[in-house]
DNA sequence: GTAGGTGCAAACCTTTTGCAGCATG
DNA sequence: CATGCTGCAAAAGGTTTGCACCTAC
């Protein structure tokens, strides 16, 4: 199974950092990648206590700033203050349209847009750690319902 | 004076959305409009206190909700969970890259970058309200201070 | 006169921290 | 068996809200 074997390569990394292996990381680990969707700390809290019920939400927090360290996590705020992650295994990376009526969020991707930003950081000499774009507005769908 | 003239601009937009204009708020908008950096909510209300220490924090945030809404302000994450404002009057758009070692923040501009971002949206039929790009890194003093 | 704005303090929400006990490597 | 991790509960930080009073229009 894909899980298993991507659960494998978080569990190899962070060893490798030197971090321990608990049964509540493992736990956090594996409900994260099996996520597909942008999560908040607090969901993904409530979906750990739904396998085991007395996992504590500072571990939860802890273990996201470790995989949000090691790379395997992104986090994304949503422009109304609130934060929402997202794993990364597997998933090259993308920008996000995000829909204000609906708050879904659309993923794409676009090279020149990464190069070109690329180029502007290189012209001012700012070394590149990671982007984040968003583009705020109308879905399709609620343009639609909008109208209908 | 230039400030005196956005001032008036502020407020004859604000009258028109059927806000009132107050001696408060006459006040965050002068103190926001004059102040050339990124500031958070907090830093604001200090700023008018010096004025008047009897502003309250309250109000602060909501003149600042109320001018975002009117799109005078626009909120940026800084990435670390902080929250600040700059205001866009007189202010072509602009996007940021965000030092994460000292925290200054650079403006720039990519006219393609705009385009592209357009483009993007259009394909999936998603309409752009405005869009968010913060690059995130170390700026070249940064990196000379660590090499150094 | 009335709807909207203000100040205060308390509530809220999300995230972090101190600490004592526990478990991994 | 030492160090790192956990759970708990409390603290922290930033923002919002309820309410009574005030004021612009």
């Amino acid at each position: 199974m894909k899980l298993d074997q991507e659960h494998g390569i978080v569990q190899a990394a962070l060893q490798k950092r030197g971090c321990r292996w608990t049964a509540q990381r493992s736990l956090i680990v594996r409900t994260a990648l099996a996520t597909h969707r942008h999560f908040t700390a607090e969901e993904l809290l409530d979906l750990c206590r739904a396998v085991d019920p007395k996992v504590s939400r500072a571990t939860v927090y802890r273990t996201l700033a470790v995989l949000e360290e090691a790379g395997f996590v992104e986090g994304l705020d949503t422009g109304d203050g609130g934060r929402r992650f997202e794993h990364v295994l597997n998933h090259e990376h993308h920008d996000h349209m995000v829909c204000q009526r609906c708050a879904s969020i659309f993923e794409f991707r676009d090279e020149e847009l990464e190069r070109r930003q690329d180029a502007a950081a290189r012209r001012i000499g700012f070394k590149v750690e990671r982007h984040s774009l968003r583009i705020y507005g109308v879905c399709r769908d609620c343009q639609k319902a909008k109208r209908g």
